[in-house]
DNA sequence: GGTTGGAAACTTTTT
DNA sequence: GTTTCCAACC
């Protein structure tokens, strides 16, 4: 028996055509990267060269998946298969020729962050009003540019006697050329300067299309313009292009993703063969009835009804309740019980809300419930503050012509240096047609700086000593030297607060990031570890192994799946979201917002459970939210819909308001009767009521284990000082730390 | 040049 | 409710 035995004859038949264009419509659950794993070993076994398969996914995720997975059916010669994301090939093949664009190979990859800082200067130097056009603003106008291909000079062209589009484009012109200076490229530019140098360049063009004879693109429904061009590029010449998709999951317009990429495929290739994949190996039928049920409510889409023999499984669960307080105390109690009947552990569990602010307040009652999690998105790792800072110091010495890095940390930890010192050192770059960096090496020749020279000169002299170490010395070492010459470590030690301590820990996070890649890269260099650091997604953090319950976003949540899924805030206003109900073009953004929710829905395996509150706290705001219409779009008969009729619910609601506030009375008497004995007998009342005292051993939720050094009585609860054996000396409050003491 | 406090903006989603 | 920005002060 071959393992091809074991697919279906969908998939088989997708894994068996491998030359032409294919298409291959995946439903949520079919199997599909099975199907590309097994394709790829099929392509080897027909004596394909491993060197000769791109697979190309949007998350390191993903491509690290596809890579295992891969390794482990084709064994030998898997490693010289390219298995990576858009912006990693893009970067890859850049790094070799963007020379040719009038780049040097060293170029510095820019996130959201650095491309705010250079439109400022943008703004200024072009004396743009930022209060009529706002940075956010310009900057989505041409990041949308890019995910066309539209280039500053095609804009201006474009916007003819509009003045407004006019401004537009010269801005993104002049944005482009800061840029250049700084050696530096967006995200949108990685494939956008790719394009460009296969347009330019047919040698390489040539050479990068004899390499990929295969070409495979997963996630297809979500690729915009830009990216679409590069792939019909690198296949024109073989022809051998299979991209995997779902319509029904494309939930990235927002970002320039192009629906009609998958829409029109067969039209750009008429002689490609379609393949469906209906058979859904995932949910239970009640499940996946209920995401047919409410994504056919959308129209322009593929006609397309999953269907699956995993047996109908339990009803899909709605619950309202009064107020988002109630709604986490709800999951999260229901994630207890499960755990309490061992029918599940915490990693079989998710939280998926719309928007990333509905995190806290679940967050809140995890940690008192004493329940390990882990929340995807919102800050990115990397673009926490002290790690921004950190990552800027070692950009500088890897690219000096990067002047936002540069300006980033000449003044932290703070040297003396403030603006009008920075001004007179920009004048003169500018006047002797030099870097910003170059500049500062010649301080003391800049008319006007005065004492200023002195202070730039060891940052200069540090700098210039981290270049020379960088040619022996490994990442790690350059970053340890760094933190210690500009005493950035020990500023924040001296600072001694809980948020320096966060700050602390976080570079000790880095600093092991870093130690691993010293240590695991095939050819570490500072370049590359930039350059991996630059294209992480937090989703690529999310290891399968650790028992955590996993909070995120919807957006964050497709590809994944868990036993049980709990979809939150499901209101209208909040999902579908009050912005795509207001739109222009209501239809269109609600149907995106629905495709959302189908990716949702189809996330759960075992359990769904839809939650929903009636009133809920946004932007210090109380709001009254109707139930989703998705709600409403799943049939009774896949639903278990336990709201009351409302006079019961009033009713209902009273008592509770009633119950709450006996609960509220008892516990005031409690304490004022509780507070007298504490006072009397200190040390036996915090034996009893602690089961900890000084010196113990205890063990925390997120901190690990460590030692008690000091417990102090605070107004309301006892204030526990730990020295965390890993995380430190932290203070806590001891109702709500739940530290357990360990024998 | 640095610190501080109050006002304003923000929240839809992110490689 | 939180973060970011800017002006007035030190």
């Amino acid at each position: 028996m071959s393992s091809y035995d074991l697919l279906n004859p969908e998939q088989k038949e997708a894994v068996l055509h491998t030359e032409g264009p294919l298409l291959i419509l995946a439903g949520a659950g079919s199997g599909k990267t099975r199907v590309l794993t097994h394709r790829v070993a099929y392509l080897i076994e027909q004596g394909t060269a491993p060197w000769n398969i791109l697979a190309i996914t949007f998350t390191n995720k993903a491509a690290g998946e596809m890579r295992e997975r891969v390794d482990k059916l084709v064994g030998l010669g898997s490693d010289s298969i390219w298995v990576s994301t858009f912006h990693s090939t893009c970067v890859r093949i850049l790094r070799r020729y963007i020379d040719r664009l009038g780049f040097d190979t060293s170029f510095s990859i820019y996130d959201t962050d650095d491309q705010k800082s250079v439109m400022k200067e943008v703004c200024k130097k072009l004396q743009i009003d930022t209060k009529v056009y706002r940075e956010r603003m310009l900057l989505g106008a041409i990041s949308h540019a890019k995910d066309e291909l539209i280039s500053p000079e095609q804009m201006r062209l474009d916007a003819g006697a509009d003045w407004n589009q006019q401004k537009i484009a010269g801005v993104y012109a002049e944005y482009q050329a800061q840029l250049r200076k700084n050696n530096a490229l967006d995200f949108d530019d990685l494939i956008m300067k790719t394009v460009e140098l296969f347009r330019n360049c047919p040698d390489v063009l040539d050479y990068y299309q004899e390499r990929f004879r295969y070409i495979m693109v997963d996630e297809y429904q979500d690729t915009n313009t830009a990216q679409f061009q590069l792939v019909s590029l690198l296949a024109a010449k073989y022809r051998n292009l299979c991209v995997v998709g779902d319509d029904d999951q494309s939930i990235y317009r927002f970002r320039g993703a192009n629906i009609m990429n998958i829409l029109n495929f067969e039209q750009v290739f008429p002689d490609a063969k379609v393949i469906k994949l209906e058979q859904n190996y995932r949910s239970t039928s009640n499940i996946l009835n209920a995401a047919n049920e409410v994504i056919h409510h959308n129209q322009g889409r593929k006609d397309k009804r999953l269907w699956t023999d995993n047996g109908t499984g339990v009803p899909v669960r709605f619950r309202q309740f009064q107020n988002a307080f109630e709604e986490a105390e709800h999951v999260v109690g229901n994630i207890v019980s499960h755990i309490q009947k061992e029918e599940a552990e915490y990693k079989d569990h998710a939280i998926l809300y719309r928007t990333n602010a509905q995190s806290r307040l679940f967050e809140e009652k995890l940690i008192y419930a004493n329940i390990p999690y882990k929340i995807i998105g919102g800050v990115n790792f990397y673009a926490r503050k002290e790690i921004k800072d950190l990552l800027a110091y070692l950009k500088t010495v890897d690219n000096g012509r990067d002047e936002v890095a540069v300006r980033r940390i000449i003044n932290v930890p703070k040297r003396g240096i403030g603006a009008t010192t920075l001004s007179r050192v920009g004048e003169f770059a500018v006047a002797n047609d030099m870097g910003f960096y170059e500049a500062l090496l010649n301080a003391e020749e800049i008319p006007g700086i005065g004492r200023g020279a002195s202070k730039v000169l060891p940052f200069t002299a540090l700098i210039q000593t981290l270049r020379a170490k960088q040619e022996y010395a490994k990442v790690s070492e350059l970053l340890e030297t760094i933190l210690e010459e500009t005493g950035y470590r020990r500023e924040l030690i001296l600072e001694g607060t809980d948020e320096s301590e966060a700050r602390l820990e976080n570079i000790d996070e880095l600093m092991s990031k870093v130690k691993d890649y010293d240590e695991n890269a095939e050819n570490p260099s500072l370049s590359g570890f930039l350059e991996e650091v630059a294209l992480v997604a937090d989703i690529d953090n999310l290891e399968e192994e650790s028992n955590h319950v996993v909070l995120m976003t919807l957006h964050s949540a497709k590809g994944l799946e868990f036993p049980y899924v709990y979809m939150v805030g499901m209101e209208d206003g909040l999902f579908p979201s009050y912005m795509s109900i207001v739109a222009d073009n209501p239809q269109e953004e609600i149907e995106e917002e629905r495709r959302l929710c189908y990716v949702g829905i189809t996330r759960a395996k075992k359990e769904l459970t839809l939650t929903a509150a009636r009133q809920r706290m946004v932007r210090g705001e109380i709001q009254y939210n109707m139930v989703s219409r998705f709600v409403k779009e799943i049939p009774d008969e896949y639903l278990e819909n336990k709201t009351e009729n409302p006079g019961q619910r009033a009713k209902e609601a009273k008592e509770q308001r009633i119950n709450q506030r006996k609960q509220a009375m008892l516990e005031a008497r409690r304490s004022l009767r509780a507070k007298p004995i504490q006072s009397k007998m200190v040390a036996a009342t915090k034996a009893s009521h602690l089961d900890y005292g000084v010196g113990d051993r205890v063990k925390h939720i997120r901190f690990g284990e460590g030692t008690v050094l000091e417990i102090t009585e605070g107004a309301k609860d006892y204030e526990v000082r730990v020295n965390f054996d890993t995380a430190g000396v932290k203070k806590l409050f001891a109702s709500f730390a739940k530290l357990q003491k360990i024998y």
